[in-house]
DNA sequence: CATGAATGAGACTTCATTCAT
DNA sequence: TATGAATGAAGTCTCATTCAT
């Protein structure tokens, strides 16, 4: 019985998710209003306060799920490939980057969700979140092993995503000033420039 | 007579625009409504809708004009500090990021409410504007005496325009993972590396 | 259950029917205000909306109401005479006429609601609508027996209906430039002259 | 230069008629803002109020300065028949009729703005102008020529008016439920019924 | 007289949220 | 749990009118 209810509960949500996912990313999130949702959910509007605080928890709970797949996701290939190819510090972190870079141009809306409702709470829960804390220690782990100092790993990693993230949103969403490969000559040379020396 | 008339106008524009920077920074620009700001600015809602499109417009232009006075000035005290002392291109960018880092925590919530705000439009508008296009005028100059091209003169101060920006939204208004300070050493040394070799 | 909510939901129609009713009829369409109806009515403004598509439509749905009302209890009051004295074409025209009259003077607001508000969308509506076709049924049945055209009893009825309606506008509402009693003999005159010959 | 100060107002008020006529019978009376008409009357909005307590009031004067020419004409024209063939007094009201009907039909715009702001001040003016005295009195003297009392010659042609005038509004207004033509014989045929006998 | 920027009441509407069923 | 009608505060915006110039 409760296993039934359960499941019927996660269906539920399921399609709130998706529903929403696809409305907050195609009209945005203040245009987007929660008849919207409940209609493409096809679930009735009380519903919908049953499982979220309101529209902005909603959307938090989407950035979250989906931060953490895709942080998982790259962690895995990650691991994959260093078990087929031992890879330095420099490796991995290209590779990352890569893995988020790709991520983003196969889904700039996302992207766009993602970096304009970044908030104090949101941050909070990414960072507590054990996919994040898995690349943290991969990283660091790495970086030690070349000398360096665990601070320094995670500075100088998190400034590279800093410049990356950035860059992805002005040259994917803002399209300006450049374009996004016009660009990646000096990016990868900034990070490489970053990371060494 | 015209002149009295036209005075009035910027008085009142002015009312406005402080009115609503004030609320914008504090409450957020959803949480503000255009009643509060008329209420503020002590003129009529009428009046509101005489100088704006609506609520985003008024965002639009006032982060518009925030931004052009904090470029302006910033390019007058590097210049009158490059009479004094003549400086390199590297010492340039780090006089310039310094300025602007200044600047942000000086007024935190300027920085959230630019950053929350950049749309396709108003960065359209941003790179328009002369004050910007002077910036870009003389770090290419100064670039370009130490032998390197435009483009890439561009495109590094592009890339640490993204950190430096995304570092300090991060650690000032997110508050994570990491306090602005912490990370300073680590900022400027990746600056400097960026820029030279 | 259903039946409760369904209950509810004529109850709260009715209450704005009769709201708007008094109000549009005492102040006017222009000069009432939606925020004046639903304070009558005891309901919410949302409520408001998720009944009628704005304060027009309304005037609209409670002219079509009032006036499938006023044509049903004329129709039933004409039957139940008929039974009791056969009538000829001409008599049943002048109790219907008799009847309108009636109607208009115990109701001069109605009138004026109803001649102000004639909109070509709302006329269309009026003779749609299942009791007007039932008015002409019956008209254009006695008529032909006396050996007319369907097509002459439609028109003669339409054109007497055209001089009453105009009458009884312009003597109630314009109370120009005769009063209502004063035409009376003309009046009745004029519709057997139209009638017969 | 009083002379020409007079004429100056002339202007303007011909210039704001002009353009309130235009939109009024274009787009409605409640559609037209002030501001239209000031725009395309190419005066201030102040001025606007220097001439009309509001627009209301102007359209009252357009309806009541337009209906004033058509009466004036269609005596004129009645006179000049007159005189080369003298006419019964039924003839009379036909040509009369026959007048209003076109140039109801020419102007379908004014048909509708006239019939849509009669409110008892404008009719109480109209009925005070001189015009329609002279209209009045015309008749009145044709049908005691031919026996009938004043009182009955002006009640018959007010009957007349009032079908004639509702069945213009609605077979070209409304265009329901007959179109103007179809309904001609029958409609000619009432009104000499109603003359005569 | 002429102007048009300023006014501000108030129009219409939306939509997040609640709660009786 | 699930529903969706009802809510009403809050929103944006209009526009007739005034008044300092």
């Amino acid at each position: 019985m409760a296993g039934k209810l359960l499941e019927n509960k996660r269906i539920k949500m399921g399609r709130l998710y998706d529903a929403a996912y696809e409305l907050f990313t195609k009209k945005g999130v203040h245009a987007t209003v929660v008849d919207d949702i409940v209609r493409h959910a096809g679930v009735a509007k009380g519903t919908f306060y049953l499982y979220c605080k309101d529209k902005y928890d909603l959307v938090d709970k989407i950035i979250l799920r989906k931060t953490s797949v895709l942080l998982n996701d790259t962690m895995k290939a990650l691991e994959r490939r260093g078990r087929e190819h031992p890879m330095t510090f420099e490796q991995n972190v290209v590779f990352f980057v890569d893995a988020l870079i790709r991520a983003f141009r196969n889904d700039k809306r996302f992207l766009e969700l993602f970096f304009k409702n970044l908030s104090p709470s949101l941050f909070e829960q990414l960072f507590r979140c054990a996919e994040f804390e898995n690349v943290r220690a991969l990283f660091t782990r790495n970086f030690m092993r070349g000398g360096g100092t665990s601070e320094a790993a995670g500075q100088r990693l998190y400034l590279i995503v800093c410049m990356v993230g950035a860059h992805c949103y002005s040259s994917m969403i803002l399209q300006k000033p450049y374009g996004f490969d016009e660009v990646s000559p000096e990016l990868y040379r900034a990070i490489r420039r970053i990371l060494t020396g």
